[in-house]
DNA sequence: CGGCAGTTTGATGTTACTCAATTTAAGTGG
DNA sequence: CCACTTAAATTGAGTAACATCAAACTGCCG
């Protein structure tokens, strides 16, 4: 993990966080301690840079982690540099739920913007959740959200088109990120650089941008300036969808 | 659901399969009724015919099924036809880890061969979940599985060949099949037809035939009668393997 | 023997990849 | 604020991987 380890004060992000998580963050939270000292309940926050790495796969658990700000993307690395992402998350995201249960990272997890993390110490975490039953529930409503992700993207990537990958990405991503943020109507944050897009849907960023004119001169999407820009919710619906 | 109602008593299949669900089984089954008359703790069983559909997407959830005996697959639908494969399914396997949690599922289940479910009545071993903690601690290694072995078939069918993927998919499958049952020294049963494996993989059918021929050519594996031969393991992990 | 499901093979088409050049955007230091 | 530098996006041409279509072949069962 880099990034200092000095401890600004964290936001209390999961105040303000309406997402699915917010039962998780509000509940991990518990006890927001003086200055983010690390107590069993309180956790430590750790800025770090865009496309630093936060965690590793085969990396010995310590902390929990949840995203307080910015975005970051789990992933699964291969030898000879090809990557899956396999998430984008999000303020409020747990980076990697299996972290609550094992003893070392299945999957890699990488800043995608400059973000601040908070770390809950793994054992207090254990201790909380053999006796919390609320702690219990939001941690497997969030590995069942992890396993429907996990499949659904692994169906889209095995069957689907180019413009259809694109589409669901981004039809999943859309309301995720309205929940936290929205610019104007339709318009919506979108840090991700064409290279992000292509690891996560498994294609080259040549196409995704071939793919991305498509769309644009179609009038479904367009995107610049980081800013992400829909224009016909029901053709990108018809596109990605996969019912 | 298809397949009668009626019970025939149930092999005890959990004694005997050492797999990694077998302390899920071994649990949930605990005790064992006279014949299968269904209470809270004991299962029903029912067979089902290769083919039939055991569960399907969004289809309330009463019961939460093992398997057996024979194979059997999770897959997602598409409104298309296509489909894919997230999972094949071996004696001692759960079904469907949600099922415990949600309400309907989220994925469908067939049979691959003739097989034999076992259906545990949900309400009962929801109550159960909530006292008994080495149930926990079996469901949630088997959440945990799911996670990773959908990222990892999520990865595999974004990044790698053909060829690639038919090999992680073999490599996956063999040790699974191994646990259960050997024909001889690496040779393994092997029902699946080549349209599984394509909609596991994410290729067509053909495609896998000319794949298989030349993994037989080379002398990797071959398949035949439903008998999966290992001639060169050493390269299948070569070529399969994500690290 | 005939029919059927599954596999194999060949010929051809399409999608997406690769390589390389160009344009645009985003920083950076003067 | 502007020249300079670098990263990202776009565009084009050629190619490889896989899909599609169709026919032939195999084993199996009635």
């Amino acid at each position: 993990m880099q990034g200092s380890g000095s401890n600004t004060s964290g936001p209390s992000f999961c105040v303000t966080c309406p997402n699915r998580l917010s039962g998780v963050c509000g509940t991990i939270l518990g006890p927001r301690d003086a200055a983010g000292k690390q107590t069993d309940k309180a956790p430590r926050f750790f800025p770090v840079r865009a496309g630093g790495q936060i965690a590793g796969r085969s990396q010995a658990i310590r902390d929990v982690f949840v995203l307080c700000a910015g975005w970051a993307f789990r992933f699964v690395q291969l030898s000879d540099g090809r990557r899956q992402i396999v998430q984008f998350l999000l303020p409020g995201d747990i980076l990697s739920p299996e972290a609550v249960f094992e003893k070392s990272y299945m999957f890699s997890v990488a800043a995608l913007t400059n973000v601040m993390v908070g770390g809950f110490a793994h054992a207090g975490l254990r201790e909380r959740y053999a006796e919390d039953s609320v702690l219990q529930a939001a941690i497997s409503r969030c590995c069942i959200a992890a396993i429907r992700d996990a499949t659904e993207l692994a169906a889209v990537v095995g069957q689907c088109s180019a413009e259809e990958r694109i589409a669901h990405l981004l039809l999943r991503l859309v309301p995720r990120i309205a929940a936290r943020n929205v610019i104007r109507e339709h318009s919506y944050p979108f840090p991700l650089r064409q290279q992000h897009v292509a690891d996560a849907v498994g294609l080259t960023p040549v196409h995704v941008s071939r793919v991305f004119g498509l769309l644009r001169e179609r009038g479904v999407v367009s995107i610049s300036e980081g800013i992400l820009r829909v224009s016909d919710m029901a053709e990108l619906e018809r596109l990605g969808s996969l019912n």
